[in-house]
DNA sequence: AAAATAGGTCACCAGGTCAA
DNA sequence: TTGACCTGGTGACCTATTTT
């Protein structure tokens, strides 16, 4: 697994890729395996700081956040068992060290579109890899290790549900999942924790809390890890117009417990940290997709995709965001917003059917071999063959058939609009000029 | 089938259109043709953001919905036969992808007078289309694509079940439509899906929900669709006093599953959905008028109903109003007041036989060629002549016979009171201070 | 002082209940 | 089965506090 340095803004500079207190947040899964700490890979140094580039836009960060009113959805929780606990997070006695975990399959300079608005995701190294000084591999043992320490910490823990927590969260680990069904949230990985250190470890994707091996989870799209030289990871999802929230795609009110989350998860955050609360069971496989539209459904998988995305109450950043971290945002916008312009492009063409229809034929007839009248000499060649055969044709139909395959996969990822879609008006995040 | 872009409101500008998750929802039909997804013919891209008015109403919405105490009503289900399968929703492992569908033959601006209290319904397009952005068409092969989410995803899905399920939702495919007798319901298409992000597919009609092909559905009146540059449709029914409930007309309780609905409807949809609840096919033709009085008469086609004005899992709000939509839905009331005033002077008029008369005959006299002294005129002239015939003339007589009729036809369609009304008090939608 | 966020508030709703 | 009621959770807003 690849953890970025994060520099977060601010907050605290020293710590070093701390990792997770493997030990006391997993609860030995009783038919599971234990959890084991990660292991370190490999390091790469990086510099940083440079980054310092002159962004100096004085636009406000605050600009681009929006007010959304909306809707929650579903709700699901059964009342039967509550056999999860909450990740009560209890900081005072938890370290500070949060620790990246990017997956490693995402391979640098990866423009994938990714689930929530079907918008890219610019991955970390796409944008800025280049340059980059070193990254850290950090291997993962066990996925608990990288939950956020209130987890573990926190004094109402309830350790009977622990069993379940084992969770493989490692793509590498993905294969051996002993239990498919993890009913603990704390393996997720964790994401965008920021080592206050010089050294953090940051997530290879910008995405990371999503790797492969949690390919199940809905990924916010025109995420874009925006990382200069040594600068930390930001992974910010941007629309183009607003930014969105890394745990359900909605809009961003705000950096929220280190992370650009929507009201909502915020809400939701602090409620799950403040009282020991303990979630029941996901009734799924624990991967249940966390959107705007279905993320009061399950209750355990979202407060894990929170934790997943890097959400800790350590993370928090108070007060006006400094100016080279405003810059860094924009420009992350800023790539997300051409980033998106592009795929934007591209999508257009490939669903303007009169234009893709020309252009198919065109390059069809510039580039086959076998057209009407290169078969039609063909054949008159072959003919004064004795025996011959005739070449099949690739037809402009299977490539609509392709297409919309596509699309449909599309659509799916991006979920359909609801009537509460259209109720929707909220605040969003805004960078103060 | 024409789907408008929302923008909703402020979302996602970047979200590139999203076609509705066809695969997920539709469930094949056994027998009948697969589902296919809808294409979409074409895109218009339109502008938001700026619909940030400033609607600062403090008032709270909640003082507008009423508590109805109330009186149940019909019922009959015969427990024989229960071949309908009630959609039951199950998010989780759905797309979040949500297509709108309106019925493009309801053409904008038009005010239509809707059977539940012969109020007049304003379509979204008629109160605010004018400015809209773009719309997409969407040309849908199946309905069920449609469909929310939950049906398909759902778990308990009955594939027995399905090959009735197969409907036309479209106008156009409603002609090949294989089976008459649809039993599944989820192929009413999905009204209202607002696409979270900025493309999104907007119903072209504000109560897309009763598309065409569904006129026999009895529509509520007073609906007035309020929709102001890029905002989202209201569709808000309300008499003048309280909310209605879009599906029977009964005062709403609040916005349950994405639609004013009143606690019957919100508990019955609740029960279609949490269990695979399978109802027995309408007896009749699909086509049950959906009225508080009898509401409990078909299931099927009281689940029918629901969906299709829009009730969804995924369409679900939580948490309080935002402002902004509180000062939207207090001035589509306003509206509809509005509306229904002018309404009751037109129909006031026409009520009151005296002056009707006496303003048909002055119209009369003051414009008619026909007058008994014009007449004279002309009869004398004609009788110079050799031949000439005797104009027949309209008399009010027959004026009066047509306003009999209409009458008649209207207390049909808002039905007459019962004694159940009287005892009625129960909660209503208030939109708090 | 300005900008931004953690928390607190409380309007609102999904669901569960249970008498009818 | 239905639907009036009640409960717990949700999230739009507002305020106190922190940081630049
Ligand atoms: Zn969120
Ligand atoms: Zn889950
Ligand atoms: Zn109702
Ligand atoms: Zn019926």
């Amino acid at each position: 697994m690849l953890m970025s340095a994060d520099s977060s803004d601010s907050a605290k500079t020293s710590v070093i890729c701390s990792t997770v207190s493997a030990s006391m947040l997993a609860p030995p899964a009783p038919e599971q395996p234990s959890t084991t700490a990660p292991s370190i890979l490999g390091v790469t140094g990086r510099s940083h700081l440079e980054n310092a580039l002159k962004l100096p836009p004085n636009t406000s960060v605050s600009a681009y956040y929006q007010h959304n009113s909306k809707l929650g959805m579903g709700q699901n929780f059964n009342p039967e068992f509550r056999s999860l606990v909450a990740p009560v997070t209890d900081l005072d006695t938890v370290p500070p060290t949060g620790v990246t975990m990017a997956s490693s399959s995402n391979s640098p300079n990866s423009s994938v579109k990714l689930p929530h608005s079907g918008v890219i995701f610019v991955s970390k190294s796409s944008a800025v890899s280049t340059t980059d000084g070193p990254t850290v591999v950090v291997q993962q043992q066990q996925s608990q290790q990288q939950m956020p320490q209130h987890f573990e910490s926190l004094p109402h823990h309830h350790p009977q549900q622990e069993h379940q927590s084992q969770q493989q969260q490692q793509q590498h680990h993905l294969q051996h999942h002993p239990h498919p069904h993890v009913m603990y949230p704390h393996g997720y990985p964790q994401a965008n924790l920021h080592h206050p250190g010089g050294i953090a470890v940051v997530p290879a994707d910008s995405r990371p809390q999503t790797p492969e091996y949690i390919k199940s989870y809905p990924v916010m799209d025109t995420t874009v890890a925006s990382s200069v030289k040594g600068e930390p990871e930001l992974n910010i999802e941007f629309d183009g117009t607003t930014v969105l929230c890394r745990v359900c795609g909605d809009k961003a009110s705000g950096f929220h417990y280190g992370v650009h989350s929507c009201e909502g998860c915020k809400g939701f955050f602090r409620r799950s940290i403040q009282q020991k609360i303990q979630y029941r069971p996901c009734t799924k496989n624990q991967q249940c997709s966390i959107l705007r539209i279905n993320r009061n459904r399950c209750q355990y998988c979202r407060l894990k995709k929170c934790i997943a995305v890097g959400m800790s109450r350590d993370a928090v950043r108070f007060g006006r965001v400094p100016k080279r971290e405003k810059a860094r945002i924009l420009a992350a916008m800023q790539q997300s917003t051409q980033n998106r312009g592009q795929q934007r492009a591209l999508a257009t063409e490939l669903d303007d059917q009169p234009r893709l229809l020309a252009a198919v034929l065109r390059a069809h007839l510039e580039t086959c071999e076998f057209t009407k009248e290169k078969v039609s000499a063909m054949r008159q060649r072959a003919r004064d063959c004795p025996s011959y055969s005739m070449p099949t044709l690739l037809t402009i139909s299977t490539l609509l058939i392709d297409r919309q395959r596509l699309r449909r996969r599309r659509s799916h990822i991006s979920g359909p609009p609801t009537s509460v879609d259209m109720h929707r008006s909220a605040k969003q995040y805004q960078l103060a000029s």
